[in-house]
DNA sequence: ATGTTTGCATACGGATACGTATGTTGTGTG
DNA sequence: CACACAACATACGTATCCGTATGCAAACAT
């Protein structure tokens, strides 16, 4: 809680993030985005080490905000059919403060592929998002293994997904991924629900 | 063919390619590029014009050498469902001069998202991989509008599939995409080949 | 042998970015 | 009212990169 109308540390780790989502980790500027925000490198100098500091907290901001709160969500749902198709919209049309997801997911996935320690990190969330996934599934009546399986699957067809939205590809149509989702559905052998696909 | 041991133009777009695929199109700069040649800068505004220039080149250097003749190799294949096979064989382990496919891919899409030029022609080349997928997977005995269906659903694990291998993701196993493969294959209407999976 | 052109290397100016050092302003406190 | 500190802004030095200008050696032509 601010007492004063000043600038919070969040203020630039988001205004970072936005960055982020329009040009790729190389475009995360301290001058930059300090013009964006009406300020100057000395106030960032102050809530901040230094640029890598900031882009540590980037980072643990994405972990928590786009990962986490996902899967809370999901598990919320309790039905799993309807936990899949949130994902999935979610997936397709969610925003966190005006950045678009698909955008931010891909950035980062690129980042983490250039950087060591990002990769480690984001190793472990996608491992974690591979296997809430797979419990997804799993409960769909699908095997462990084939649960396992399938999870990489959509997984890797929702990589997809962000990639091809980032550069409006024509692949990113929803039913072109949705047609994946439902399909897994409706094979699934103890599908818990059966309502009508919404194509 | 040149007469004295000299640098190339292509000897440049080759080392810049290298660069694109290690760090991004952002890491792809003469003075580094030069380094890595032995070069000077000097030796780089002989053969191009400008960084932009370079940039261009690269794209089409990628345009030729990863998209046309993918194609080209499917097509010979003759059989359907040897030519997806060998697409599939050779989205997982392709290299070209010693570079990693699925890096220089994700590269360039990263790139294409960003750059309103690389965005069209990039645009072009999705569409044209899509519509042979479709062609490919139409003469498994799918109808037109599932087979494109289907194509980009499968373009879309692609996508996945390179940016997953890019960022060493455990997603990247051959297994995962192929399954998708297989299953496509097993489903079709009217299939061609009934060769045992590998798998 | 000498001049010309090719294929570079070196040196420079300008722009941008990082990080630091220091100046300045507003707010609360004794 | 004086003072302290928080929250900045400004100015500076340094590094990196682009693009240009110029120097220079080796190959080729005559």
């Amino acid at each position: 809680m601010p007492r004063k109308n000043t600038l919070q540390p969040e203020d630039w780790t988001w205004a970072a993030m936005r960055a982020l989502a329009d040009g790729g980790i190389d475009a995360v500027s301290v001058e930059g985005i300090a013009k964006t925000l009406g300020a100057s490198k000395g106030s960032f100098y102050w809530h901040f080490a230094d640029r890598p500091a900031l882009l540590v907290a980037m980072f643990d901001l994405w972990e928590r905000d786009g990962t986490a709160d996902l899967i809370d969500r999901a598990k919320l749902a309790g039905d799993p059919v309807e936990g899949l198709r949130g994902l999935a919209r979610d997936a397709l049309h969610a925003e966190t403060h005006g950045i678009d997801v698909a955008r931010t997911e891909s950035a980062i996935r690129a980042w983490a592929s250039h950087d060591p320690y990002i990769g480690e990190r984001f190793s472990r969330v996608e491992e974690a998002r591979t296997a809430f996934l797979a419990s997804q599934i799993g409960s769909l009546g699908y095997d462990g293994a084939t649960a396992m399986l399938l999870s990489k699957v959509m997984h890797l067809a929702l990589i997809g997904l962000f990639a091809a939205r980032a550069s409006s590809s024509s692949l990113a149509e929803d039913e072109t991924y949705n047609f994946l989702v439902e399909d897994l559905i409706a094979r699934a052998p103890r599908p818990k629900s059966r309502k009508k696909p919404t194509t």
